[in-house]
DNA sequence: ATCCTACATTGGACTTTGTCTAAGTCAAGA
DNA sequence: TCTTGACTTAGACAAAGTCCAATGTAGGAT
């Protein structure tokens, strides 16, 4: 994540002040915030830093295929700036926690051709869900 | 789901027209509505149904198991009345039609003991992506 | 170094999805 | 049939996200 932007400009971004604030939050692994979550942080390096340029942001940066869109919830999305290795999530029912995880196997593989219906399945995500050691601890 | 009615009056629901029309709606395979969708059918059986009750009959039935809230999309929840039958889906990233899906293996056992972080787990949801025969046909 | 302009940002209105509440209604047991 | 607590209703409210017209600015052109 840390040659991100110049990546970026490589591509033909126009470097601001304000992408590079919402880079600089994502930067750092195992974070999963909410676009909310990452406006309240992009405002403390940089105040005048509106909502919809982080929405902007957010969504550009998940067109390039560098951050990830989650959505365990139904709530607020989260994105995930670890988008350059394969993983899956795990989720704790109580408090919300993510973590990475990497399952083994093919899971793609999993799905029959007689279970795909035709279509070309091209992706596959995975959510487990349980209870964090420091909820099921109480 | 075609006994729910009764199964449900056994557990002590009040029986009224309102819950009588969604399970109506909600009856069938294959069918994965958002709650609006489900008050837009349920309106047309009997037309002075309100928004709160369908989203308080939704959330009643995905509380005692008989009906599964899936959100694919971070956009609407959907509701599946296939509860019974252990099954994934398999969505269109075109136009968004889900299938019920039945993949191979142990999905749960995929995940290693080390990639656990100290969580019991206790569910998994996979959702595979991509393209159906119609949207490729196109 | 300055200018230009297409691209980026802003604030606020708007939309979608869902929740809550107070008042009225009714299913089903007595 | 009566009663009562559970159910339903309309509409206000809330959370998450999108859209737009006006304004600002990064970075290439001069």
């Amino acid at each position: 994540m840390s040659d991100l932007l110049e990546r970026l400009r490589g591509r033909g971004w126009r470097l601001t002040a304000q992408r590079r604030v919402v880079a600089e939050v994502l930067d750092g692994d195992h974070v999963h915030y909410t676009a909310d979550e990452v406006h309240a942080k992009a405002t403390e390096l940089l105040p005048e830093i509106s909502r919809a340029t982080v929405y902007n942001t957010l969504g550009e940066l998940v067109s390039l295929g560098e951050v990830l869109e989650v959505s365990t919830d139904g709530r607020a999305k989260r994105y995930d700036p670890n988008a350059h290795h394969a993983h899956q999530h795990l989720v704790c029912s109580q408090c919300g926690t993510i973590r990475d995880v990497h399952p083994a196997g093919d899971l793609l593989a999993d799905l029959p051709t007689e279970e795909r219906f035709g279509f070309q399945v091209a992706a596959v995500e995975v959510t487990y869900r349980g209870i964090c050691p420091n909820c099921s601890a109480g």
